[in-house]
DNA sequence: CACTGGAGCCAC
DNA sequence: AAACGTGGCTCCAGTG
């Protein structure tokens, strides 16, 4: 693909968009008024608790007319200064870190409530009530823009669709029971399943990788390697914890140092154990690893450490396992070195000073991004041609949102997988590899879906 | 009062 | 040498 090919992309995506815009989601306003109105009565109860701890009496000792409970400054100092907490770690400039990790480690209880206070206001001033600020009439439209990301990957605000929460599911929950389908119509999502991943395959012809993300389970076999286990002891949360923690921390560029604190951290925050109940640490333990390892990026692995383990993982997974995709990516790191900038499989090209993890993001990110466009675009045009009622709503940089007449369900399906996984794989011969989508559907609101298995 | 950078958190 | 990629948004604290 050229960059007549990559303009063509970006003109068409941006019309599509429009469309997207103009159509808006559905907003169920009563639910919304009544759920604003009780977080912020939640907030306002939990303020009044916190106010009556010590803790708070010590700040407003402090800082007097100035007191401010949401403050992080202020409750930081209290805690460090005048309590004598321990800091875990320090920010970009220096100061002792307060975030969720730290407040969950003092884990008294102030800063439980303090954490449940933050969660309940960021739902409400970052959600709900942007949400009822934008809505006209009972229908959302939020901006979905294409000339913004360095990537060339989509955008969105105003508010921002692409990071409505959900794996948080009480905060999901509260949020997107407010997204309802059109009278008489369903919700229907559909994702790509693993996209980022498919496109390395597809640009780096790693057999190794193209069998672990299509008949393989790379997350367990990586969950077994970095915690000794057999492939039959690991559990659903050591292979979660592994597929974040180890596996996209290093498709994202990651290294041992930072990802062995990720991993032996994760042990007691997902209390993760052997199918016996045998905590991971007691496991590795028996196993001759005792301790994490200082993880200074100026020390080299003391042997037997857990870091010194996890070194040797890293080692094998780029230079054994997979050694063609790692040779892809140097090639890339050479390529920019050479050139000074970046060519990206759809025709783009990006200019300007990057780093060696960028660099190879780069040839990944926008590129997934735009199979979903090309889909989305296709799918609009498929959908005016055949005057279906169906009316794509959003999009989410692998995903596709549409509210459809229940009667077209059914075909909005058949189309939908036809252009996703087929017709877009005709379009662009650099697409070597099957795509898969999972699709999921609603009639009630964007928060209760359930799958459609196809 | 407007603006800005830092810190934090939400998504993929 | 460097060290998790891409965004939006909010609140705080400091500046002019």
């Amino acid at each position: 693909m050229n960059r007549i090919d990559a303009y063509h992309l970006l003109h068409r995506g941006a019309v599509t968009l429009a469309e997207v815009e103009a159509n808006g989601m559905r907003i169920d306003l009563s639910y919304l008024d009544k759920t604003i109105e009780e977080t912020a009565a939640r907030i306002k109860r939990l303020e009044e608790n916190l106010r009556g701890c010590e803790e708070y009496k010590l700040q407003r000792r402090r800082y007097g007319q100035g007191v401010n409970l949401t403050s992080r400054d202020q409750l930081a100092t209290i805690l460090f200064n005048d309590m004598g907490f321990e800091p875990l770690s320090q920010t970009a400039t220096g100061k002792p870190q307060l975030d969720e990790t730290v407040l969950e480690h003092i884990g008294t209880k102030y800063t439980k409530g303090f954490l449940r206070l933050e969660k309940l206001n960021k739902a409400l001033s970052t959600y709900l009530l942007p949400v009822r600020r934008e809505v006209e009439g009972e229908f959302l439209h939020a901006f979905f823009g294409l000339h913004l990301v360095q990537t060339y990957r989509g955008q969105s605000d105003s508010p921002n669709l692409t990071n409505i929460p959900i794996r948080d599911p009480i905060q999901g929950e509260l949020i997107r029971r407010a997204f309802i389908p059109r009278v008489g119509n369903a919700i229907i999502e559909t994702d790509y399943k693993a996209l980022e991943v498919m496109v390395a395959c597809a640009l780096s012809k790693d057999p190794k990788l193209t069998y672990d993300s299509t008949e393989g389970d790379m997350h367990e076999d990586m969950a077994a390697e970095c915690y000794l286990l057999e492939k039959a002891q690991v559990t659903k949360q050591a292979r979660q914890t592994a597929k974040g923690g180890f596996v996209f921390a290093e498709f994202y560029g990651d290294w041992y140092k930072q990802v062995a604190q990720n991993l032996w951290n994760g042990i007691d925050r997902n209390k993760l154990t052997t199918p016996d109940g045998v905590s991971l640490f007691e496991h590795l333990k028996a196993r001759g690893i005792t301790g994490l390892g200082e993880c200074n990026p100026k020390k080299d692995a003391v042997k037997g450490t857990f870091e010194y383990h996890i070194k040797g993982v890293e080692d094998r997974f780029w230079n054994k396992r997979f050694k063609v995709y790692h040779a892809k990516r140097l090639s890339w790191l050479e390529e920019y070195k050479r050139q000074g900038y970046i060519d990206i499989v759809t025709g783009f090209r990006c200019n300007g000073l990057m780093s060696k993890n960028q660099v190879m993001n780069y040839h990944i990110q926008g590129p997934a991004f735009h199979c979903l466009l090309w889909s989305l675009i296709e799918l609009q045009n498929e959908i005016r041609r055949r005057r279906m009622g169906a009316k794509i709503t959003g999009q989410i940089h692998d995903c596709i949102v549409a509210d459809v007449p229940l009667g077209e369900v059914d075909d909005y399906i058949d189309l939908m997988t036809e252009i996703t996984t087929k017709r877009l794989l005709k379009a662009w011969d650099w697409i070597t590899v099957t795509f898969r989508v999972e699709i999921e559907t609603s009639v009630t609101n964007w928060h209760e879906k359930s799958a459609i298995l196809t």
